[in-house]
DNA sequence: TAAATCGTTCAGTTCAAACTGAACGAATCA
DNA sequence: TGATTCGTTCAGTTTGAACTGAACGATTTA
């Protein structure tokens, strides 16, 4: 198929591109989603590459990537051997399933963190390393902290049941 | 003062940095509020590159950085010419008007791009541009999309309450 | 079995953002 | 006024991630 995009599609691939960048992840895996998203019918991965100007190199790293998070899927056309892929249409279970897996083992990680540097913390105080005053100081700061965490771990079940 | 930092300054330095970087923003940007964040005392740009190993036009821009975000304050010592910086302590405040000034513009603008689609969507059907599949795909698609957006929004402002 | 097609992997390149050193203007001090 | 001490700005460099082309293994087709 030699189609060629719609305006739409185009200013969305773009746009869904540009949002991926912003968030610290690579431009085409947006792209490679904002052409899915808005395809009615599944694409074999050399149409995606084409589509989108990018290598298959590139096409097949930022598929997998997605396959990953769960925002697409792949689906077997009978008699053809190519891999077809398509956006999962359901947007609340791929955010989260984005939470479940990306958001929550960082924040996880980053609290235990934070307990290890309230550990050294004491462990300075005690060695007498730091003064007590430099020690009362960075506890309460670490302790505010723990406290924001804690917030946003109350807050993040909640948005995935709004959402 | 050429005091050397704490281990647990060191590392808390150091996990601010990577968790910037992880997020689009400068690395050293994160340092520079890591390092204000635990220290008890307004510092001068020079001492917060020389403590960073950064140099001082790093820092600078850094901590302009970081003063448009309202995330640390300048302070004037009497007697000093020097400008010196501190973290603001209060960080649900720090969070809100990051919220306020960064999050909510560029949500707003999305919105506007995505209500942009739609309306490029209409035209191309009405010109005859696109089959009639693919516009009643794209609409659907392009709808829920804007519906997810509405739902961050009415949970945005929840956050901010909760935090 | 040979030829062809498909997706992945990997070494090398490209590219953009961060960082630096030096030059500069402004403010202070002698 | 001349000499310092600040902080900012800017051109050039560095750095790291994304991207590519080519080679490869696996699977299918002739």
């Amino acid at each position: 198929m030699e189609a060629t995009l719609s305006k739409t599609r185009l200013g969305f691939i773009e746009t869904a591109g540009g949002l991926c960048q912003k968030v610290g992840m690579p431009r085409s895996t947006g792209q490679i989603f904002g052409l899915l998203y808005l395809s009615s019918t599944p694409l074999p991965l050399e149409e995606i590459a084409s589509l989108l100007s990018i290598s298959k190199a590139s096409a097949s790293t930022g598929s997998r990537q997605l396959l990953g998070w769960q925002a697409i899927r792949q689906v077997w056309v009978p008699g053809d051997r190519r891999d077809f892929f398509e956006a999962r249409g359901e947007l609340r279970d791929v955010l989260r399933a984005g939470y479940d897996n990306l958001m929550r083992p960082k924040l996880d990680k980053s609290i235990r963190k934070l307990e290890g540097f309230v550990d050294t913390l004491e462990a300075e105080r005690t060695e007498g390393t730091i003064s007590k005053e430099e020690y009362q100081f960075c506890r309460a700061r670490l302790q505010q902290l723990k406290k924001i965490q804690d917030r946003v771990h109350q807050l993040l079940p909640l948005a995935e049941r709004l959402l």
